[in-house]
DNA sequence: CGAGGTCACTTGGAGCCCCAACTTTGCAGC
DNA sequence: GCTGCAAAGTTGGGGCTCCAAGTGACCTCG
């Protein structure tokens, strides 16, 4: 029955098992297009689609003019919602304490709402609102996205400001009872691909997250993170 | 300075675009391997990795002797936890209430622990449990899997048991406190592949659920969903 | 000993071809 | 009008080849 499976596919399922079972530890050099057609006894287009796939989920990466290499998978960090749930940078304290050292850049402009930001802060598509981009940093390597999206009397104007969105709109009497988090997860786009260093094939997590105020939105974010590296963690008390 | 881009790229671009833009609707055919050769004027090598990696986006989907279509993308459906918390079957519930004729197939069996579930139950390798797979299908279409491990004390014995895994806990004293939940995306094992009839390049959710009672773990399971059908909502008072 | 250059090897893009298995369409015959 | 079949078109697997750009090892020369 698995005789007539594709050629290619054997040599997928024999190197995933060498992989997954630790004969190629992390970093280790998979065979060559050349090398692979000689041991598995198939063509060129056989061997090179192989590494594709392989490459595709993840498992190894490819390096031109030097080789593929099996990919450092560190396990999953997780990261805590519901710890941390006041803070301008989500996640970031969380990953600060995993013992990496988080940086960040942020940069806030005036931007029109458009009609996905408006349904989720119930506003109207023209509106104009402050929007600030993040890009998390851990020990220098790009970690994390977020983009957040705060009517105009609501923005941060010091880094004071900026640490507590509770505090900030607390200032104006209202009072936020509830975060709500939308995870899914779908292929980056080329441009978060691109800051976040991503191998092509791995897919991100993102996060919707809105604050509300009882019934009226206050806040809302992207967050963008690499499907391959986080876990997100959520606990909820019965 | 785009002049020298990849050929392939360029066929990609343009198909994503009228994708996205609403040029061409779900269901709607993509040109051949043969007929965009002929319109982008590339190679069938440079059509065919084209359509790839399109396939590989969820943007559209191959039929063998057919030709591609652009993918049907339902809007994400949300799966409400926090709502629906203490149900056997976890988002059931939700996709219910999304009118949808729900149904599940399950079947429970012993199982060894093994190093992963000893970890999540804090239980010995060795120790024996109770294994329930479960199949979610939504008129007739598999939407979700999931597999729970409950040591067999908790296990549900009838039907009117297995609705409520805290009624159960509950009648050993035990009360469960609190459900954690890690989401993380992967690439679907074939088996889950096959299950949720999933096209190439969709990757899945895959939500670990554990109910705790205090400190001690009660019932863990592992909760698949399409990644790209499905976001997860998660609502947190502050 | 160190610097620089050459050369072999690797990836990734691209082209062309063959074939099996499957779908669609249209036509011929009842 | 309907059935059944053949032909044409399509995907996906596989093979072969060429080439540009990058890497790494080694060797030569100052």
């Amino acid at each position: 029955m698995a005789t007539s499976d594709p050629v290619y596919l054997r040599v997928v399922e024999d190197i995933r098992r060498q992989i997954t079972d630790g004969t190629l530890p992390p970093g280790a050099p998979i065979p060559s297009r050349a090398q692979l057609t000689r041991k598995y006894q198939v063509g060129e287009t056989a061997a090179r689609h192989a590494l594709r796939v392989l490459a595709s989920e993840g498992l190894i990466i490819g390096r031109v003019g030097s080789g593929h290499y099996v990919r450092e998978r560190p396990d999953l960090s997780p990261l805590h919602r519901w710890r941390f749930l006041d803070h301008p940078a989500p996640f970031a304290a969380d990953l600060q304490s995993q013992g990496r050292r988080v940086t960040w850049d942020w940069h806030s402009e005036p931007a029109e709402a458009g009609p996905d930001i408006a349904r989720r802060l119930r506003l109207d598509e023209s509106t104009t609102l402050t929007r600030t981009h993040y890009v998390f940093r851990g020990d220098g390597r790009p970690l994390q996205l977020a983009t957040s999206y705060e009517p105009l009397e609501f923005a941060a104007h010091t880094e004071e400001e900026r640490r507590s969105l509770v505090a900030r709109v607390y200032a104006h009497g209202i009072k936020i009872t509830e975060i709500v988090e939308s995870v899914h997860t779908r292929v980056p786009r080329p441009a978060e691909s691109d800051a976040l260093d991503l191998p092509a094939g791995i897919h991100v997590l993102h996060v919707e997250r809105t604050h509300w105020a009882g019934d009226r939105p206050v806040e809302t974010s992207d967050i963008v993170i690499p499907g391959d590296r986080f876990r997100i963690m959520y606990s909820m008390p019965v």
